[in-house]
DNA sequence: TATGAATGAGCTTTCATTCAT
DNA sequence: AATGAATGAAAGCTCATTCAT
């Protein structure tokens, strides 16, 4: 009779636990073999799950939006002041702890891998879903700190955002590769600080 | 007596032309063969000039980092008003054309590569220098504006120019991905605007 | 479930038939690709019993000893006279046949291998311990030899008993390259004959 | 106007300094370009004195050859008793320094070379010879010995020499890979004490 | 003559994938 | 369903040899 599992299940189990492999390792140095170990199962059994070791990574990918929104939605749930609300997003997208190191470094060679070939645009569908979501909520935010009368009118929301949104991943990147010079917190506070000045909009 | 060359200049030769082929399907990807190939030469020949194939990528990115210092060293020269200067670095880091892309995929490559494996620090180095020396540069720059009354006194300089250096390549990446939503111009300008008007000191 | 096989085996079993290829073509002359074909199997097999190619030789310097073993012993079982058990052991060595001299070949290798890098001291382990054990058993004869009044009292057993084991070698590999000139079976029988010479001890 | 060069000067010339690199790391491992450095000259200049990679082998050869006869010639010289020669063979034979250690590696790797293939019957003439004319001269000193009524007039003197030249090798080989439990010394004297009795002719 | 730049055949080794058990 | 033994394509790298200078 067949041990009953739950396929689903198993390939996200899988798939998570490749994580922090794929971010150790990278995707190609990672081998069947290291992450059918990791997953404590034999090599063959991932065929059963997987077709193909990419088919992995977009399981991965997966897990690591679920992994993000989870954690974005929970800084975001119990503010109410649109501009208080964007100092805690970017507090929040500025954290950095070892799994967001991991969710970020197979996030880049996610990256790497669609930027390289086109025919895999699925693995940067979550990169792609995450930032327009964050975007959105950073554009309303802008959008209700003008309603507020705290956000100068002119500005473009949209546009405004998309940078903010997108400029997170640059601070972190260079963050990881110079510890020791980036002062992450300061400059993070810094920014909110510049960002939010109150008396902000000029006249 | 043999044919006459130039080693360094072979070298820096072979590694230019295998910039392309490393954005086009990365490094790992990219064979000796290919590098030979597009370097009009036989496999051997490459170990003429290389004794393995890192430290290709160890030239490659000597030389990413002299295009970058150049192309950016050009847009600086013949400004002079802080504020501007500050603008037209950030109009010609967001200036993205193929050979950007080219070098911005490469140094994302190697940025991923040293986070897999510290040992390989030497390939980050003209990351950290490159960042280093924008900092630096932006940071004079908002000391500039701050002298001639043109900019908020209390900004941290450092922290605020470590912040837009570092945001480039964030909103580069995003841009690289999602070509059909993110207008990069517009985005760019938006910010450019927000960030003087928000500069500018308090009466 | 996966196929069962005997991994100490499969090593064996692979090891010994590399040993005519050896023989034949020498370490460096024969590759991985030969082995597995004489084996029967792929080459990638080959990597799933042996983790280098050097790891072959390892075992197969252990089938060697086995192999040597084993014919000695045979020789020496129902001999009791310790000088007949010493003429029947230089029978034995100086008795060559194609897989003799396979073996011959192989252990020449090693100990070449091993004079070159000291490092691969496992190599010439099995020879050193042959002839330790040879050494010591001919050095037993000679002292049973002395106690029942038929060998000189002064010799010392050990050195000449090293010095006998150590010359089969030489007569082998002198053999071996000029079998129309050097009749071995002559050579050995008046070598056995003087050494044995009745009569000895001298007064 | 070309460079006057003696071109078999050359030959041994690049062949002599080629001894000492071929003993520490073997044929195959030794390249070209180790020879060429050695010989202080260009890679590219070997190929004007050799053909190929072999033929350097082969005029190796050569020169232990010349090397060899040299070191017994002088021993031999002023010894006029036969047996006293003969001891003085041994002890000379015996007689192992780092010269004498590389020209027997090397010696050993060329009748290796001929083993695996015969079509190099050339590179073993030399050790061939070497052997043919020790047996004679030592075959010639027992003879002598038996004229004068020193030596057992039973004794097969050619196959007794052929015997001892041999073994010469062995106890060499041995000593040369375990130098520490090996005293060839005592093992050498020993053995000659032992010869030259069991030599002498019966009452 | 002397040189070393250029070459590619050929090697070991890795690893995704298949498949018999 | 689960496994790991088997496989061979593919890659980096070495080096004897050639040849233009």
């Amino acid at each position: 009779m067949p041990k009953i599992v739950n396929h689903e299940k198993m390939r996200s189990e899988i798939a998570r636990k490749a994580i922090a492999l794929l971010a150790k390792k990278g995707f190609q140095a990672t081998t069947i073999q290291d992450i059918a170990n990791a997953a404590g199962v034999g090599k063959g059994t991932i065929y059963h799950y997987f077709r193909t070791k990419e088919e992995i990574l977009l399981v991965v990918s997966n897990e690591l939006f679920y992994e993000m929104e989870r954690s974005f939605g929970a800084a975001l749930l119990r503010i109410d002041d649109p501009l208080d609300k964007m100092a805690a997003l970017i507090e929040e997208a500025m954290h950095v702890n070892e799994d967001v190191e991991n969710i970020f470094i197979v996030y880049t060679e996610l990256w790497l891998i669609n930027v390289h070939s086109h025919k895999y645009q699925d693995f940067v569908g979550v990169i792609k879903k995450m930032h327009h979501d964050l975007t959105a909520l950073v554009s309303n935010m802008i959008d209700a700190g003008k309603n507020r009368g705290r956000w100068d009118r002119d500005t473009d929301s949209q546009a405004l955002a998309c940078y903010l949104v997108s400029s997170f991943d640059g601070v972190i990147a260079h963050y990881m590769i110079d510890k020791e010079k980036i002062d992450i917190k300061k400059v993070t506070k810094e920014f909110i600080r510049f960002l939010l000045q109150r008396g902000a909009p000029r006249k």
